[in-house]
DNA sequence: CGAGCTTTTGAACGCAGTCAACAATTGTGG
DNA sequence: CCACAATTGTTGACTGCGTTCAAAAGCTCG
């Protein structure tokens, strides 16, 4: 485990400059974080629900995943993390974690202590509230979820997950010819969308036959994005992309 | 509509002194919020998706509740609010709404200006913690509301939203011998559910058979706690409601 | 190259949705 | 205060989406 700063990287953070225009004070402050890389298996949990954590984790590389259990064992993703997010960035005000969070794919993350994150937020009070968005941002993410589990059958849920990640890898730059990897197996996507993983097996068998996804290992080809949005009644407008 | 402050009451807003306890000046800046007081009907939106708010709105009395519509109609309530909450807070920071709020039973509800928020923010970095906090447990909330909804059957979401509701409104005073108004309709109830209004009929008749509820008019009774806890799977560390 | 995980297929079952009709309650205007 | 309308709650029957169980085939990686 590496200590920030020693690479000659800089630190990428989802949506900072939303709001605002960030002065080069504010980005210094925000690049003299102290960072502890630390990389992962896939499968590994970083934060587990019940945890009181001292520090916050940024994706530098790879995927996470904010999942809970139901004391029968069932489990529930409730958010995906790429590079640039800070799935636990709640933890600043929240104790204890009410979730576990887990690497998907191999990956690399870093350690933020919290007494940092929260000295640059006193000084800056722009970043606290460009922090303080990204949480929201979380939220209503949270939100179309809910609506998609609570009211969208399997397939257009699917359909619906696939445009929301396409968006999403495409504004941190991993997108490629409308191609993307996905480093998950057909049972995290089903824990993700609610079903089981033989349900989701004949999902994936339809999106592909309707001509929605091509898939080779673990890459995902959108062929058809204008198509692929009306199966999933995708608007991207809960992603608050834009101003 | 009438403009506070002009009434002896004193604003209850949920949470405020969860992480700290507030100082009489930060008190008084809150106390001193102007608040356009208005009253609405059941079923009446306060705010819609797409509006671009330029303030926010308090639950005075009433319940109200966060809810989208798929594109097909189909309507997903993903959040219930009781007095106390400020269910739009979120407005502050994210422009457009990707949700909207409606008036679940009579309610009266007040209106703060962001640009007045904004200013007590600026001023008390510690109610600015206070309010970030609030929506991080909205959070929370959707988190486990994702779980119940994505892998819990309809009996024990139902279930387990009883228990939610009894507690939060233990907290703002609500419930008396175990017993509380909940003036949702049973096609509401499902919308929260995410179930058909004909199936949240027998749940509830399962659930009163099964002695876990007792309802009288709009009046709910819980004759046993520990039994509706367990038929819910549920576990309030999700509220925060202690440090 | 074999162990273990993941994907795929088939078949039976069941939870929950839909349709239709009716009863009960609430609200409204005469 | 009553009659009528509209909404809400209840019941029954049928359908279907998705689950579960079981087993085989395909990958991946030590």
């Amino acid at each position: 485990m590496s200590t920030f700063p020693t690479s000659p990287n800089t630190l990428m953070i989802r949506g900072l400059e939303s709001i605002f225009t960030l002065s080069e004070e504010e980005k210094q402050a925000l690049q003299d974080l102290p960072v502890q890389v630390k990389t992962l298996e896939a499968g590994q949990d970083i934060v587990r629900l019940g945890d009181r954590p001292s520090r916050c984790c940024l994706i530098l590389e790879g995927f996470t995943c904010v999942y809970k259990l139901t004391s029968e064992g069932k489990r529930q993703i409730m958010a995906l993390n790429v590079p640039g997010d800070i799935p636990d960035l709640q933890s600043l005000h929240l104790k204890v974690m009410d979730n576990s969070i887990a690497a998907i794919s191999p990956c690399t993350v870093g350690f933020i202590q919290h007494e940092a994150l929260r000295n640059v937020c006193e000084r800056y009070p722009r970043i606290t509230a460009a922090f303080w968005r990204e949480t929201l941002v979380d939220a209503a993410i949270f939100r179309e979820w809910l609506l998609s589990i609570g009211q969208r059958t399997a397939y257009a849920r699917t359909a619906h997950l696939f445009c929301e990640i396409l968006i999403r890898l495409k504004v941190v730059g991993l997108v490629e010819n409308d191609t993307f990897d996905l480093p998950m197996t057909q049972i995290e996507l089903a824990n993700t969308i609610g079903t089981s993983p033989i349900h989701m097996n004949r999902i994936l068998q339809a999106l592909r036959a309707d001509g929605l996804i091509q898939t080779q290992k673990k890459q995902v080809i959108i062929p058809d994005w204008e198509k692929l949005k009306k199966a999933g009644d995708f608007d991207p407008h809960y992603l608050h992309l834009e101003v």
